[in-house]
DNA sequence: TCTGCGATGTTACATTATAACGTTTGGCCA
DNA sequence: TGGCCAAACGTTATAATGTAACATCGCAGA
């Protein structure tokens, strides 16, 4: 069965569309990508992942758990971590460094990095699907002898959208 | 006076050379920013840098404290973070948000972020001088209306010197 | 010398993440 | 079906990283 193909393209977190769509489809996507690999979506794992794309904010792990709290779970920190531990292992979230906190990947079907446009005002970060820079980056290291496993690229400015309201 | 030029170029932290004259040249060009910009590089800020240039390998906040206390410096957290938000600022050195570690800045002179090459074996990071990476990078989010402010980019993986060796 | 501000000292605490070990659960095979 | 194993989860404790807040010190300029 075809995993269903999520739409979303490099600029639509930072303009106006159909956020349950987005919820919608990532969350299938995730399911079929667990179901075809053998993996275990469990009850804990798929409700981070949910909560982690409420929105397009990068979410901490102990907002997790506060969340997790609200709603009668009584976790402790390792329950959280693991369950990020698996979706990132497969693809489904990627941790951004420079702000200790998780998003959903956009484009979980094949393994990747992410890079991430995110914007100071609004707190959204937009991963960046284009594997250009990504070569470029891999062309840039190589040249110097340096093999690359995988890279961190954040970066820190302002969306279009705010920029308009300001 | 004319700042005296750092001849480390992309390629030096992973090939052999006179350590020595890095952290000579490193503490002589921050004394020599400091000093034309009206900045104060105090003992503990000298300290730190110092500590933090010993090698070419990041190193956290708190071996800094460590050894501050080794050297009879009895400091608490505050003191060290201070001195590296001191050096961060006049851009002396970088912290590596994929690392929680703070390394120094090979071309201080001029403000810019940090874009590192960071070996998994030998642990030492090569910042790279070129911008033009960070020219791609503005120009792709700048596509998307994305206003560049700062940006992180540390790339994981094995340096030449370490793949010869295996 | 005085004075004010930047630098440091000190205490306490916040935030993020993991180690270690015991218990449960769910799938697999006899 | 019943027992077994490994993976997932619960629980406790603690590690690692980073800051808030306020007191004190000390240097540069008036
Ligand atoms: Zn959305
Ligand atoms: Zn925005
Ligand atoms: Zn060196
Ligand atoms: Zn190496």
């Amino acid at each position: 069965m075809p995993i269903p193909k999520n739409d979303m393209t490099d600029s639509t977190v930072f303009t106006k569309h159909d956020h349950q769509l987005c919820i919608q489809e990532a969350l299938d996507t995730a399911k079929e990508i667990c179901k075809s690999n053998g993996l275990r979506l469990t009850d804990t794992r798929l409700r981070v992942l949910e909560l982690i794309w409420q929105s397009h904010t990068p979410v901490g792990a102990y907002e997790i758990l506060a969340k997790f709290s609200e709603e009668g779970r009584n976790s402790a920190p390792p329950t959280v971590y693991r369950a990020l531990e698996f979706l990132q292992e497969n693809n489904l979230v990627h941790r951004l460094a420079s702000l200790n906190a998780f998003i959903g990947c956009i484009a979980p079907e094949h393994g990747h990095q992410g890079s991430f446009l995110i914007c100071k005002k609004c707190s959204k970060a937009q991963e960046l699907t284009s594997r250009e820079l990504e070569k470029d980056i891999q062309a840039l290291a190589g040249k110097q002898g340096f093999t690359v496993d995988n890279m961190t690229l954040e970066v820190s400015g302002v969306c279009p959208r705010c920029k308009a309201e300001a």
